[in-house]
DNA sequence: CGCTCCCATGTAAACGATTACATTCACTTT
DNA sequence: AAAGTGAATGTAATCGTTTACATGGGAGCG
């Protein structure tokens, strides 16, 4: 791997040296690549040593593994990974399998996600379910025919299962990890934020600046983390003394539209909350919109809160308050879990991230 | 390979039926996968009726074929890619080359790649090559080694090159297509927007508010895209006999962060203009801000002008007046486009679709 | 000196599919 | 009736590794 550009470089000049043709389709000039067995004859030991000297370069003598590297080096030899994979049944691929992959809460994980897998010698397939059967199962299939090591779960459920856990899962006998979404009753490593706390903490923030009427604007409802953040708003009430009122909380699904139509329902309120702590950036942005094009100024007439941090919410018009969540590390602490978990080691069974409360322009102190 | 979704499709079916079967008891070892060999004998068949009857269903007749299928249902035999893919030169997985996954502007054409590949039986490996020649090695020789069928390159040049064309292209001999950012000089299919047309009649429309003083935040130099879209710029003043004026332009690079920076720039100017053109949305969501907090009404004092039109660009105040880039179908066209070529169709060199111009409300006629 | 042990290396058997080539058999064709 | 044709199937080589097992030789030890 390390030596991966200056091994391409000769790899194409040995290819042009080569210039063998392939028996592919007639007129193709298409060159064959160096095998096992030219750096074997080339550094004039057998395959078996060519192989040890890449896996296990301690276990040959010094000087063959000079001649080997030297080999591979002159006719630019790259394993094929077929054959690798085929006889040592590892194919040092991960699958990653998001609910939704135009939902750009996603990037930052996984380029978190993509930057440790490459730098252990991991590749990265994506899989993007879109609410569709059809793919879960295809993907299923996908990963039981054995096309990756190991999978990384963003969507809440195991394969075959609903949210709920309902269905029998899978059975893919391969690591897996979730991600974000922690899946209830699944024996696997959950990487996850404290959804709870840190929703308890933005109600708990509303309320210390006066509020008393602090809308909530949730996720979906079979959605564990809208449970949890839930939960962390009524416990944050609670700190406070502030009554629940089941007439704040409005329904939503993390999106723009969603976000925006709650706004809808907001005006139509005869009496208006004077803070909205929405769980998603998204869901604020909508909001915010709405009640800005409805006259009301924010957050002069009523506060809005996020949750995220994605992006845009620096950049919204006001600058959104929210929660941070660490995405890039998210990812990158899904991805060493599971190579510890393929490489055999020890995991832990839940990993819990800390998120940041942060203050800009879309909430104010009650007047 | 026509017969490859429907293979899956059998797979899928099959693993269903036998999913209760499969299923490993608590404590149960590594329970081993069906191979051909078992369907073949309890379908008392060679190995390569089976073989051809998924392959090729029409060359077996309808008694073995109905038998095999019968035996693949009975074993739940997925074929395993590694040995299939070791003997017949082919992955069913394509390589698609990102500048940067955490960018919000490719995550719907990921999307409209990714699903066009599926139902096609392709599979998709995303590399983020985050600027790192490190990680663009390590992808080429991933190539190389002959892990994908195909490639789809976003990145705006080859491996090995520059972005100018310097350099040796590496040699991997797979079907490659540009998206979005042609690749000049490489003789492959291109699938873009008309970026220069586009350009220019953004230009046009500001003009034709009546703004003789348009501003235009270019993307990085280097980029390809930005020659066209400053082609544009220039040729939508001469159509309005507009001069040029070097002072307004100001250097950019897409990001957020650079808006609002030319923003600054902007505001430092003794004769500002009246209309910027923002060469994406997110710097002009950036120099909104920058505006904004500055005192500026947009688009009562100036008007800012996008591109790209991605979701948030609805959402931002004001609503972003932009041009439109069908994403979904960039990726739809470019994925259906290295179809053809894999699977050893004709292809168009070059497919260019078509933009809309949206009028939201950051731009305003001249008062 | 003879015996063990271990290290470096070689030999060759998997891994699980695809597919070129051979074979069989039922029908035409001459 | 002999030969030719073509469809259905079987046989076995092949793809390029990894790795279990075998081997040979030098070091250590009594």
């Amino acid at each position: 791997m390390v030596a991966s550009v200056k091994q391409e470089r000769l790899w194409e000049r040995a290819m042009d040296e080569i210039g063998q043709k392939r028996r592919l389709r007639p007129g193709d000039g298409q060159a064959r690549a160096a095998r096992i067995q030219d750096v074997a004859r080339l550094a004039d030991v057998s395959t078996a040593t060519v192989s040890r000297a890449l896996a296990t370069p301690d276990r040959v003598s010094p000087e063959a593994r000079a001649r080997v590297f030297d080999a591979i080096a002159k006719t630019g030899y790259v394993p094929n990974p077929a054959a690798r994979s085929l006889r040592s049944q590892k194919t040092y691929m991960v699958l990653v399998v998001l609910p939704d992959l135009a939902n750009t809460f996603f990037s930052r994980i996984l380029r978190g996600i993509e930057e440790t897998l490459f730098d252990a010698g991991y590749g990265m397939i994506i899989s993007d379910l879109d609410g569709s059967p059809e793919k879960e199962a295809h993907f299923a299939a996908f990963t039981a025919a054995g096309r990756v090591d190991g999978a990384i779960l963003l969507n809440g459920h195991l394969f075959g299962q609903s949210r709920d856990g309902k269905g029998t899962p899978a059975n893919l006998n391969i690591p897996l990890v979730a991600l974000c979404e922690a899946i209830p009753g699944a024996d696997i490593p959950q990487i996850e934020i404290d959804n709870r706390a840190a929703a308890r903490r933005m109600t708990q923030h509303l309320a210390s600046l006066g509020h008393r009427r602090i809308a909530y604007v949730s996720g979906p409802p079979e959605n564990v983390l809208e449970h949890e953040r839930f939960k962390g708003y009524r416990e944050g009430l609670r700190a406070w003394d502030l009554p629940f009122d089941p007439a704040l909380v409005l329904p939503g699904d993390y999106t723009l539209d969603s976000g925006a139509q709650a706004g809808q329902f907001l005006l139509a309120k005869p009496e208006r909350p004077t803070a909205v702590f929405c769980t998603s950036d998204e869901m604020a942005i909508g909001l915010v919109r709405t009640l800005r094009s409805a006259g009301l100024r924010v957050p002069d007439d009523i506060s809005v809160a996020g949750f995220d941090d994605i992006e845009f919410a620096a950049a919204a018009q006001p600058a959104l308050t929210t929660v941070h969540q660490p995405r890039r590390e998210l990812g990158q602490a899904a991805a060493s879990t599971l190579i510890d978990l393929l490489q055999g080691r020890m995991a832990p069974k839940r990993i819990r991230l800390k998120t940041d409360l942060i203050i800009r322009d879309s909430v104010a102190a009650l007047r």
